[in-house]
DNA sequence: CCCTACCCAG
């Protein structure tokens, strides 16, 4: 408990800082630091200059040795010392300025680029080209747009750079403009505007621009049949190939690579044989290609014949290795490698985060020299896996703090950790945020979105930023369904399945498991056998054992014990402990005790350390009044080493998390919440609510004291959240077990008492009470 | 200065 209220002051602080701008050095006082610090040597020079040669003015051959200068330290990232040359110039021309400007561009210090351009006396179209490209470097179109608008005057390196900024961005209509208006037109142009449509998924056109002329280069030809490649059409990738007039070595990579990306290895086998040269790109494809398709052996065999390897070899090999989850065989390579980039680095914790081992993960993010986004996606990632929300979100404050810019998947990612601790708030500002950097359309930050609103209980956002995703793909369909059905809004679910189906995405096999539990939470029986037995003949899709559990739980919770037995003997496997899970759920809502137990038994069989099997199995005796069995099982379970999980129920109020465990006293609140209870109990007796104390043992939180049912973790929360909830707004409550049957009950009458909305997420799905009933109809 | 290989996210 105390651990838990601990954690949620940490998310406190977390809340109050994720505000807080990023605060940049600013780079211009360095500028001008360095200015001051240099004046003296400036004069040191020029005076031993004047002293030397008195008469003769400073010839231009002199003053290319100077310029000549500041860009060799330019070159080595020297800037300090490239300007402290520049400023001790005693003469300059506009090839010294250009030269800090190309310099500092790429330094990427585009602000000091910026500075000396605009200090620049007789700007010369260099000048206004590097300014040109500094802005579209850093895309900031208008002012390149602006920039290119008064240039005095325009060659075709400023119409290129105007052009590729415009495409780089998805402006592929702009750069068409722009290409139709270019007085004179060089190979980079054409191969712009093809890049334009070819990058920005508009292949057709590149197409028909591409047949409209003969005289492309290979890198144009190269450029087409890479677009092809990526979108996986290797037969319009081979035309192209077979009717290229030269071919280099990027030809060749760029096909073996969609065979060997797309499952078909014989076929990049026989390229790689046949092709004239070979380099570390097309042996790098190779070897990923292998281990994409799961022959590590083969990809072993071609990575130690490789005449030479780089780290992108190395890299390629440690990932194998780490899907294959061998982890001891990853890391040697790992500390073998000569030389190790980030993605190395990445690689690896990736592989030791997703394998639950978060500590060596994060012994090797500590250590890593530098980090880039995916380095902390990769670390968050792994925090929200193992449940461990809030070091998730932590990390992803100070990845901000630590100046990391926000990419698409730590958005992912920090949304995922949201969806995992419920905390909804955080999750809006993360939102708010998404919008402000123009991500939350896409596809892979939209279904984050979505699901995060979906497990934080706000369906109706969750289906407002469904409907905003511009181009839903099938996870999304996906996230919605299984989000209505897990809320209990069968209807709803199927409605958006239907229309999936109309938009012509095909269902996959995800999508059934959302439908058939959709059916099964709602207690739609006839419908949902209707869809398994017919997703073979209308979407091809064969059943797996998930949608054999989904089955057996519809039919068993609809009483249908004998047909749910009967598909479980016919399915084409073994029954998991989900499946048995399922009968042993039935069983107990019918009170066969018989069949419950068998079910059990062979869940403990498979998993000895399922708590909650042990409680189900108990409250399924108890229900039957087996007194001495219920005792048994307490036995058994100290006896067998089982940790019970201590259950507990939180929720979000004003960006603070409050975490409430069975007879909590340790709320600062607790004696207006105590005295709110016997309030609320009184009036819930008096609308017709029975405590079912003696009746039932409820979950593993609640063992001795009958009273303390009374103050149920979530009876608590449900209590607080309506004393600090303005009315009107829904409460939203979660609970890490399965609500138990009184509190399920307790909760329907107070939400018609109190006329609220309550929203409560157990372990299991969601419950929405309101009007004295429940939106899972008592079925769970 | 346009084309190819490795690491993250639903």
């Amino acid at each position: 408990m105390l651990k838990a209220m601990r954690g949620s002051y940490r998310l406190r602080q977390l809340h109050s800082t994720s505000h807080r701008s990023l605060h940049n050095e600013p780079i211009n006082k360095s500028l001008q630091n360095i200015r001051k610090t240099t004046t003296p040597s400036k004069k040191t020079l020029n005076s031993r200059h004047d002293a030397k040669n008195k008469k003769s003015p400073i010839s231009d051959s002199e003053i290319v040795k100077w310029n000549m200068s500041i860009t060799a330290h330019m070159r080595n990232c020297q800037c300090e010392s490239a300007l402290r040359v520049f400023n001790s110039m005693p003469r300059r021309s506009s090839v010294s300025y250009n030269a800090m400007i190309s310099g500092y561009l790429s330094n990427d210090k585009f602000d000091l680029a910026r500075e000396v351009f605009e200090k620049t006396p007789n700007r010369d179209l260099v000048s206004w080209n590097l300014m040109l490209s500094g802005f579209v470097r850093n895309g900031n179109l208008g002012a390149a747009r602006s920039l290119f608008d008064q240039m005095p005057e325009r060659d075709v390196v400023s119409w290129n750079a105007m052009l590729s900024g415009y495409a780089q961005n998805g402006y592929v209509d702009e750069a068409r403009k722009i290409f139709d208006r270019m007085p004179d037109k060089n190979v980079i142009s054409w191969n712009g505007i093809l890049a334009a449509y070819v990058q920005n998924g508009r292949i057709e056109e590149a197409r028909n621009l591409f047949e409209s002329k003969t005289d492309w280069e290979v890198v144009s030809w190269n450029c087409l049949m890479g677009g092809y490649v990526k979108r996986k059409r290797l037969v319009d990738a081979r035309c192209l190939f077979d009717r290229m007039p030269i071919r280099d070595e990027i030809s060749w990579n760029t096909l073996i690579t969609g065979y060997a990306q797309n499952g078909e290895l014989l076929e990049a086998r026989r390229l790689f044989d046949e092709s004239p040269t070979r380099d570390v790109f097309t042996w790098t494809t190779m070897v990923s290609g292998y281990v994409q398709n799961g022959m590590l052996d083969e990809a072993r065999r071609f990575f130690d014949e490789m005449p030479k390897k780089n780290e992108v070899s190395w890299n390629a090999m440690i990932a194998g290795y780490v899907q294959c989850k061998r982890m001891d065989i990853a890391r040697e390579l790992f500390e073998a490698m000569p030389y190790r980039n980030i993605s190395s680095w990445n690689t690896m914790i990736t592989g030791y985060a997703q394998g639950g081992d978060i500590s060596q993960a994060r012994n090797l993010f500590d250590r890593m020299p530098r980090r880039d986004g995916i380095s902390w996606a990769a670390i968050i990632a792994g925090y929200a896996q193992i449940g461990q929300g809030e070091e998730a979100l932590q990390l992803f404050v100070k990845m901000k703090r630590d100046g990391e810019r926000l990419n698409r998947s730590s958005f992912t990612c920090s949304l995922r950790a949201c969806a995992d601790v419920a905390a909804l708030e955080l999750g809006k500002q993360l939102h708010g945020q998404l919008v402000k950097a123009g991500y939350e359309t896409g596809c892979y930050v939209g279904n984050a979105l979505l699901a995060m609103y979906c497990k934080c209980g706000d369906i109706d956002e969750a289906y407002d930023v469904f409907e905003d995703i511009a181009e839903k793909d099938v996870v999304s369909w996906n996230t919605m369904i299984a989000g209505y059905a897990r809320h209990g809004f069968g209807k709803e679910a199927l409605m958006v399945f239907e229309s999936m189906k109309t938009v012509g995405i095909n269902p996959d096999d995800v999508t059934m498991v959302g439908v058939l539990s959709a059916c099964s939470h709602t207690g739609l029986v006839d419908k949902g056998t209707q869809y398994f037995y017919s997703m073979d003949r209308d979407y091809g899709i064969t059943a797996n054992s998930k949608h054999y559990t989904c089955m057996i739980d519809l039919l068993g919770r609809a009483g249908r014990l004998d047909e749910a037995q009967n598909l479980m003997r016919n399915m084409p496997f073994e029954p998991d402990a989900a499946t048995w899970g399922a009968v042993l759920g039935a069983s107990r809502i019918h009170g066969n005790t018989e069949l419950g137990e068998k079910a059990a038994e062979m869940i403990f069989e498979m998993e000895p350390d399922n708590a909650g099997m042990y409680v189900l199995l108990s409250n399924l005796y108890a229900a039957s009044g087996r007194w001495v069995d219920v005792s048994k099982m307490r036995l058994k379970m100290r006896d067998s080493g089982v940790k019970k999980v201590p259950g507990y129920s939180w929720l979000e109020v004003q960006n603070m998390i409050h975490t409430f465990s069975v007879g909590d006293h340790f709320h600062p609140d607790r004696e207006k919440i105590y005295a709110f209870l016997e309030e609320l109990d009184l009036k819930m007796k008096l609308d017709g609510y029975v405590s079912s104390t003696k009746l039932v043992l409820h979950d593993v939180e609640e063992e001795e004291k009958e009273h303390m049912l009374k103050y149920h973790s979530e009876k608590l929360a449900v209590a607080f959240g309506i004393l600090s909830i303005p009315a009107g707004r829904p409460i939203r409550v979660m609970k890490n077990l399965r609500v138990c049957e009184d509190c399920h009950n307790a909760i329907k009458h107070i939400s018609k008492i109190e006329g609220r909305l309550i929203i409560l997420r157990d372990s299991h799905r969601f419950h929405h009470f309101s009007g004295g009933s429940c939106s899972c109809g008592d079925y769970w």
